[in-house]
DNA sequence: ATTTAACATTTGTATATACAACTTTTTAAT
DNA sequence: ATTAAAAAGTTGTATATACAAATGTTAAAT
């Protein structure tokens, strides 16, 4: 299916111009799954994000501005997102000793028990969502997209 | 730049989850440019994008679920988006005689004329944002996205 | 003819996001 | 030592979005 089709133009669009649109629509069906994916488990993508985030750091509390920069949607009010986070109890949130302007956020074993639980499912997501792409097409396309950065 | 420097991750991820992460990072940029682009205009890429919409209909009026159908991000609340582009002049709404359920709505001349004088910055924008990308390589990106739909 | 169901949109409510202004703390400059 | 500037977060406000319930209208069923 062409994005033509999905945004029922009549005329053919420009070649960038249909690349970008085609990006963007692409993107919302990602999201959409993964959205629906997260949906039982009561978060948000922003905020199975951050958890991943703070995951990843293996124990080394991380401040606001870390999750900010690492963050696939840079979002402007990281502060509320993780006060989500602290509500649910997957995270844990303490004032920096060294340096008293920041904060120091870490996944609870709640959050790691969460993030354990969704792994798999979400591992089979992606899978799901490029079922009908070979190794070598994803490789093209993330090659392709990486021309963009 | 690939996906895993853009977030810092010390592990490379598994392809399928490389290519819908790169797939959403992508769209953050475009979406990052062609907002930019639109502030100046005051106006939402939703909002935008229903204009468009309506243009595309040539006079004929369009009622919301047409709109909502040909949207990129399908959202739930086409009524208020509306509204906004009535309050600024942009459109138009009137209920549909023949169905009273429906409504019609129309971009007025101040709504093209908004159109008119962002059509040339847009069509260079999507320009710029793919300018390292040949005509091949826009075709084979376009191709591989369809493959999503 | 009356009730029921389906349709098209609107409204209410909760949450999310963007942007700017404001604190608090630290660093740098004089 | 005092003031100014920068850094790191937080809070306020406006707008956007998601989802569900409500409204008004038309079509279908009995």
């Amino acid at each position: 299916m062409t994005i033509e089709e999905v945004i029922k133009s009549s005329i053919p669009l420009k070649p960038h111009t249909r690349t970008t649109l085609n990006i963007m629509y692409s993107s919302r069906l990602v999201e959409e799954k993964i959205s629906d994916l997260l949906k039982p488990y009561n978060i948000s993508m922003q905020q199975y994000n951050v958890l991943r985030i703070l995951r990843g750091q293996k124990g080394t509390p991380a401040n606001l501005s870390t999750i900010q920069e690492r963050m696939i949607n840079k979002m402007s009010n990281t502060t509320r997102l993780v006060d989500k986070l602290i509500e649910k109890k997957f995270a844990e949130r303490t004032i920096c000793e060294s340096n008293r302007r920041k904060v120091e956020i870490v996944i609870t074993q709640n959050g790691l028990n969460l993030l354990s639980e969704i792994d798999p499912l979400m591992t089979k997501c992606n899978e799901d969502i490029l079922n009908l792409f070979s190794l070598q097409e994803l490789n093209t396309l993330n090659q392709l997209l990486d021309k963009l950065k």
